[in-house]
DNA sequence: GTGTCAAAACCAGAATTTAGGTATTTTTAA
DNA sequence: TTAAAAATACCTAAATTCTGGTTTTGACAC
């Protein structure tokens, strides 16, 4: 399909049209890119590609009709060539890792520069996986935000453990018997956490593990 | 300044660079508006309205240094006369509520489509505060999904009231005192609240509680 | 090889929550 | 203007949590 010299084609799937509408703009205006289809929903988009066959797909991943993981799994179950380039909000390691083992190519921001975008659509490519430096640096600065939990707040990574059983609701006995240990135990654990976290109650530890996202 | 006939100077302040390509495409096109001015934080976007004194500001609220109700409360302080669209991807009533009590002219969401955004903008006034129908239809089906917690839960105004206090980590003697109540009327909200949502211990309403985004 | 830290386990009393009720007043809706 | 629903308040007993300890074991670092 795509020969030397040849502008890659690129479908996008994207129901914010004005996000669109920039990425029309942005790929009408570059050299090497032919934007050929677009689709706002999962639905229209597997028949587009079957139809195009593209080299390139930007992908977001809140759709109204699915997510873009789902999608991304279904279409990879009839294509392994097409680039996939996750364009998302989201700066989120977790959803990048996933986007990465789903079989994704790029995961991408859409606060990032015009010119980034392009940097990456040229560098994207369907045997590597491509992530902004800026997005790199970010993330690494939410992985050093967790070590507030094991450096600032001291917590152990068994005490980590038990907060997040214990944020699932459960009682210490059910949550001795969760990690095979005496409740006993888990009561030294809560005694120690609620130390370290300047709390004294159950209820105050569930709202600290989802405001800090632990769980 | 605006004389009848003449385009109306706009200035946008959004971060989102593919976001902003995607308006100054629009504008661009549009036979009544003229874009004068890009910001790309608060810092930016104060001594450029002094400056330029345009007719509208498209304003985001998710900005890197600040926060878009913060921006419009210290613009509305020496500016009366600019209309304000807050251009946002939060469907939210109380931002909505917000953005409207604060001094804004209109409250746009970025998944609308491009004549959608043209129509507002043809639409805002200074006295007057606009919001797409679609918006609206989608806050009436939110309204619909929080009596999830009044129908479905079957839970009262006061019982969220008591779901949200606790969930802020205050024991049953700490609530009361807060609302103004016995204890043991705490006690009998808590009661009931536990049998209509089928759990067991407070834990499971904090995470009730944040899962449902009540608090 | 000694010190420190994490993990595990135990005890006991005080405080709080949970689960079973009953009952009155206020508000809302028919 | 009633009847129903919501909000209020109280009681008791069992279960659980909270607070303040001690102790043992294993790992790792110096």
């Amino acid at each position: 399909m795509k020969e030397h010299g040849a502008k890659r084609k690129v479908i996008i799937c994207e129901d914010h049209e004005i996000v669109y509408t920039g990425l029309e703009l942005l790929l009408e205006k570059s050299a090497n890119y032919l934007l050929t289809g677009h689709a706002q929903n999962g639905k229209q988009l597997v028949p587009l590609i079957k139809e195009q066959n593209p080299d390139i797909l930007i992908l977001d991943l809140n759709l109204p009709d699915t997510d873009g993981f789902t999608l991304l799994k279904s279409i990879r179950e009839f294509n392994k060539k097409i680039c996939v380039v996750i364009l998302t909000m989201y700066q989120d390691e977790f959803l990048l890792e996933r986007a990465q083992a789903e079989g994704a190519n790029a995961y991408l921001l859409k606060n990032a520069a015009n010119d980034e975008l392009l940097r990456a659509l040229d560098a994207v490519h369907i045997d590597t996986f491509y992530v902004t430096r800026q997005l790199k640096e970010e993330l690494a600065k939410k992985k050093l935000f967790l070590d507030k939990f094991s450096q600032k707040m001291k917590l152990t990574r068994r005490e980590m453990e038990i907060i997040r059983v214990l944020s699932m609701g459960k009682t210490s006995d059910q949550a001795s018997i969760e990690l095979f240990i005496s409740p006993h135990t888990v009561d030294t654990h809560r005694k120690n956490i609620f130390r370290k976290l300047e709390i004294n109650n159950i209820s105050a530890l569930v709202k600290f593990a989802h405001d800090n996202k632990i769980i």
